[in-house]
RNA sequence: GGGUGUGUAGCUCAAUGGCAGAGCAGUGGCCUUUUAAGCCAUUGGUUGAGAGUUCGAGCCUCUCCACACUCACCA
């Protein structure tokens, strides 16, 4: 038996207590007939047709609130549609049983009560119990002691909001928290919708591995682990890309997949270990379809989930409706930083500007990388309303098409929502010579013995040199997308089970 | 990794360096239409952990732990 405050051990005691009367307090069935929110609708369809025979119910919940008066008792059970009354009396139950209910039951247990649905002297829909069930003891009181119903809004007046116990302790703040429960049925409803938008457009969703030999895709550290039998190391994916543009080689022409990457990076109010990701590839499409399919899957989404395309974050009216605002990298940049990178086409020459004018930035960064701070810096902040930013550094975009006429830039762009990257596409390189020299520069080599260069993916490689259709290729983070539609400042508050360090106690 | 802040009862919070408290929850009573039910009584503390200063530390100092915010890192 785990420690248990006097609060536990009560209530354990209660557990021993009626097992030694004969009763399971954890028993095999228990029944639901209808949700709280059925049996009220039912009730009140009888009602309005002037139904006499009495509506009869089974319901089952989580006590949550118990009143008792004596000889009669009120209480609420909570169940996924929400709370209900219970009306319990002596008439009806006997006193044995409502001494028992008073001795026995506390809140945060499951109870199943029957009986028949009624209106109480003030109004409200109540289920008159003839019949009541424990079906699960809680030892632990739920954390959040004491709420109120007013005009159907739950009022918490000891509500749970420590941020640590919240996501440490998941299943109590969805326990007591019906917003937080809310959130999660409406992260489901976006990435439901995600798939309907794409699946509408003939995609095929797919699932690809997310133990690979080679990883990328991205740009980010992995997370390493090991296939003890084969003596081989493998990497958690850091991106789903090469795998679904191998799929464009095989003719599906248009895949998408949503699912789980892990970066070994930093965490933030934006970043997890591991999040969720939208990818979609396109092919016949260039990063201009793209575009206009991203803006219309997001307002799409905003309408199906939120019922506009306006949202609310950080105290800024977004108006996501189609078409976006498209705004070349290189003219943000001059706008926000007063710089124009096409001035400047090495390394040295921007980095020396940035000197002149005291930007911070690491000496020795390659042009991309600099262009990509200056990006990060002065241009991502202004970007609330939604914005394309397009036409990318070539050297930071190594699986990007090279624009026409431009060596420097690839026909990539970023969506960004509320001062934060919210998808990342591009125009896909499909030239195997071209992506052969990219991995070459960025440092891949055949002789994968030294560390601190990537492998060669000669494999994908070897699908590019099958030929891969003109593609255009989308991600999306999904956890940031629900952020923007839910109002949460904090990816933690979209994840059920945010990355925490270990505490002490585990 | 750096900075700022927080950590007190099951929950939400008080407490000038001087007896560690309140509301709710819990426990024992009363109560046949309540809904933060009410009324009477009452239990509950290693003040995140450890060390130091002091006659005396929840409060001051140091170390550590956790969390929050933030900066840095992050093709």
């Amino acid at each position: 038996m785990p420690e248990y405050t006097d609060l536990e051990r009560n209530r354990y005691e209660k557990i021993l207590r009626l097992r030694t009367q004969g009763i399971e307090p954890f028993p095999a069935k228990a029944k639901q007939s209808h949700t709280s929110a059925e049996a009220a609708a039912a009730f009140e369809q009888a009602e309005a047709a002037g139904q006499t025979e009495p509506v009869q119910v089974t319901l089952a919940g989580r006590l949550r609130a118990a009143r008792p008066m004596g000889k009669i008792i009120f209480a609420h059970i909570e169940d996924r549609a929400g709370r209900i009354q219970l009306f319990m009396r002596v008439n009806d139950l006997g006193a044995e049983m409502m001494d028992f209910f008073n001795r026995e039951f506390d809140l945060g247990d499951f109870v199943q009560a029957s009986g028949h649905m009624f209106r109480t002297r003030t109004g409200e829909i109540t289920l008159h119990v003839t019949e009541i069930k424990m079906i699960a003891k809680a030892i632990t009181p739920l954390p959040a002691a004491k709420d109120e119903v007013v005009d159907g809004q739950v009022v918490r007046h000891a509500s749970l909001d420590d941020a640590e116990t919240r996501y440490r302790q998941r299943y109590a703040d969805l326990a007591v928290n019906p917003d937080v429960r809310q959130l999660f049925r409406t992260r489901t409803a976006i990435v439901r919708a995600l798939q309907a938008y794409l699946d509408n457009l003939d995609f095929i969703e797919v699932e690809t591995p997310i133990l690979q030999p080679i990883y990328g895709g991205a740009a980010a550290k992995p997370f390493v682990t090991h296939h003890n039998q084969l003596k081989q190391d493998l990497y958690l994916r850091i991106s789903f890309e090469l795998y679904l543009k191998r799929l464009i080689v095989g003719g599906l022409e248009r895949v998408y997949e949503i699912g789980r990457d892990f970066r070994n990076e930093g965490v933030s109010y934006k970043h997890n270990p591991e999040f969720t990701q939208l990818e979609f590839y396109m092919a016949y499409a260039d990063y201009h379809d793209i575009m206009k399919i991203t803006e219309e899957m997001v307002a799409f989404v905003a309408q199906k989930v939120h019922g506009s395309t306006t949202i609310t974050f950080h105290d800024h009216q977004i108006d996501l409706t189609p078409p976006w605002r498209r705004l070349e990298l290189r003219q943000g940049i001059l706008e926000t930083a007063g710089i124009d990178i096409a001035e400047h086409p090495t390394a040295e020459s921007l980095s020396a500007t940035m000197t002149a004018r005291q930007i911070k930035h690491k000496p020795g960064s390659t042009r991309g990388k600099l262009i990509d701070s200056l990006l990060g810096d002065f241009l991502e902040p202004t970007l609330i309303q939604p914005t394309f930013l397009y036409d990318y550094p070539r050297d930071i975009s190594p699986l990007a098409k090279s624009k026409p006429g431009d060596p420097l830039t690839v026909e990539r762009f970023e969506g960004y929502v509320g001062g934060m990257e919210l998808c990342n596409a591009f125009s896909e390189l499909n030239d195997p010579l071209d992506q052969e020299a990219r991995f070459l520069e960025m440092g891949r080599d055949y002789n994968a013995d030294d560390e601190e260069k990537h492998p060669m993916d000669e494999d994908y490689l070897r699908a590019l040199n099958y030929g891969m259709p003109p593609t255009g290729g989308f991600g999306m983070g999904v956890d940031r997308l629900t952020m923007l539609l839910t109002g949460k400042h904090s990816i933690r508050e979209v994840l059920l089970f945010p990355h925490l360090r270990k505490s002490d106690e585990e």
